[in-house]
DNA sequence: GACTGGCACTCGAAACTCAGGAGTGCCAAC
DNA sequence: GTTGGCACTCCTGAGTTTCGAGTGCCAGTC
């Protein structure tokens, strides 16, 4: 029993590989053609008829050769396979061309689509989250007497501008006042924390001067909360042009969501732990148009806590072990690079 | 003479507008029927004839309908239709979605947003050029004794950012001290004038500051050229979606090019003056892969001078007048918002 | 009891055939 | 210059056939 339930297994991890080389359904000659599993055809057979009555494999229909389930992919990606690791001279490869980056926007740029690259699948990049890092420095600029530029620069170097209307003209005192008080008050401090800080600074002005203070903090709690969270790059969406055999299946629903962010930050789901994968297969991620899709995601950032996550989206018939290896290695390097500012 | 062609005319205009309404060769009858031409299918035959002889449309093969060649679309765009203005409520949804803009990315995000919405093609928008704009304010902010995050604020509200590495860490009085000297050598500058200006500053400081201030400065003209230049946002790949009949010739060279930022910026050509919308058929594009796709742009900007280009890309059958419209009113909408700036 | 070879059966994919019809070009007539 | 008529072309789609990969099952073997 033991002896064969492991070529049982043997015979899931060859069709789950076959399949993913060929986006062909695998019968068992092939399949024993392609890898030495040491048994005949006709013992195959009753391996796969076992096999799809648990339901990790089914046929498209009636005489043809079997395809995984997505309950297939799962136990592949849990039990039957190992991440793999990249070879010394793509590490060398991810490490440069990330350090190149001239700024935050330029790294997320750049791990799209180096991740894009390297997995050959459509690429998400959330931006690093706001809600761990603190404020570096805040800037007030008078554009127009009447219209004032807000620069938010956290920790984690991300830039947040935010544009004030003023309702009259802005006196270039009051703007360098309250350049430095908002700076007193605020450099250093935790983002979750600065609002509260921001109700004090307020008070402290005249009243006269409330209504433009009034506006400003207004814009700087905005900036400070969840807007700056749903930033996403996108990437490597030509990709999706492999799978022009089954367009309204694989690319169309992919091209769809990737204009909605919102859905996009769902795929990804939560940040998880760094070097923590997670694969969504097929039905398994919550966004029904996506049911032959899969999603590779990982959170990354600092050692013990996620900044925020990356992942890929691909069909189902991935190659996941490098699929994995590679969003791991990618999330990596972009945290080490993340924990050295 | 003058007759026969207008009528030649006529026919050929029927043809685009029944092409790109139904994606199917045209025929001499379902014309006369669709349109009152006033004259007998035997007589349409006659034009078309002439039509091709001429080549202005064409046969995909022999005793079908006929389709527009690029020739046909140019004359159509030149001579036989006039762009479509939008109407007083769709200008109305364009003004007030461009309004909520927070910033100037919030500005590009949402018009790309918008022009794939309303012309419901893929829709590129290059970020306003640094070239005509000034210097409002320059920031240095320590990130870590050893790093500095450089801030480069323009008139036009766009901010750019660069990070700089120290040889040794930094002393916080001469950041200060620098980014004094900096905003007065260079606030109100043209970005054009303001290298030569930097050059100045350098000198002013002691030699053993140099290697930081160098650096720094280096950082600072990368910003001031060429590497601002070529951010650009696309959207609305989803509408590529539409043409899934024609994958290999219309979506995948689209998506393709979509990702090379380069190409897409040669697409857009020239930054023309605003309110000039350039439109290029077919195979009059500068990538002979996009053969089959046609580009409207312009540029946008202040009423004298463009500061860059946004447009669309779709297929070569698309309706011009009403996508000509679309983006000449949606350019108009941002150039005035970025002019009250 | 597990494995294997053999065999009849299934059923989709690809090739083929074949009418139907939209569309054309040409010509003679108006 | 325009028109109706007519023979001709050739794509489209439906129906048919063939081919073969693949299956399930069974009887035989180790």
């Amino acid at each position: 029993m033991r002896v064969l339930d492991e070529r049982k297994l043997d015979v899931l991890r060859a069709i789950v590989e076959d399949y993913v080389a060929t986006h062909e359904p695998v019968g068992s000659k092939t399949l024993v053609d392609r890898h030495n599993l040491g048994v005949s055809p006709a013992t195959v057979r009753n391996d796969m008829a076992a096999l799809e009555e648990e339901g990790y494999i089914t046929q498209p229909h009636t005489s043809a050769g079997r395809i995984p389930t997505d309950a297939g992919y799962r136990l592949f990606v849990d039990k039957l396979s190992t991440v793999k690791t990249l070879s010394p001279a793509e590490k060398k490869a991810i490490s440069s061309f990330l350090a190149g980056a001239v700024d935050l926007d330029d790294v997320v740029r750049r791990t799209v689509r180096l991740l894009a690259q390297i997995t050959r699948q459509v690429a998400i990049v959330q931006y690093p989250t706001l809600i761990r890092s603190s404020v570096r420095h805040v800037e007030v600029v008078t554009m127009t007497p009447r219209r004032l530029l807000l620069v938010l620069i956290t920790s984690a170097g991300r830039v947040e501008q935010r544009i004030v209307e003023a309702q009259e003209e802005v006196d270039e005192q009051l703007i360098a006042d309250l350049r430095s008080r908002l700076n007193t008050a605020l450099t250093g401090q935790r983002l979750t924390d600065a609002a509260t800080s921001l109700a004090s600074v307020t008070e402290t002005f005249a009243p006269s001067d409330r209504p433009l203070v009034a506006a400003i903090v207004t814009s700087l709690l905005e900036a400070f909360t969840v807007e700056g969270e749903q930033r996403i790059a996108v990437g490597g969406a030509a990709n999706l042009t492999r799978y022009g055999d089954d367009f309204e299946r694989n690319v169309k629903p992919v091209l769809e969501a990737l204009e909605e962010h919102v859905i996009l930050l769902k795929l990804l789901g939560e940040a998880t732990y760094p070097q923590t994968l997670t694969v969504r297969i097929g039905h398994e991620n919550p966004y029904e148009e996506l049911a032959t899709t899969s999603v590779v995601a990982t959170g990354y950032g600092s050692k013990s806590e996620a900044l925020a996550t990356l992942g890929i989206v691909g069909p189902t018939y991935m190659d996941y072990p490098s699929t994995m290896g590679a969003v791991r290695a990618v999330a990596r390097y972009v945290s080490q690079l993340l924990a050295d500012s």
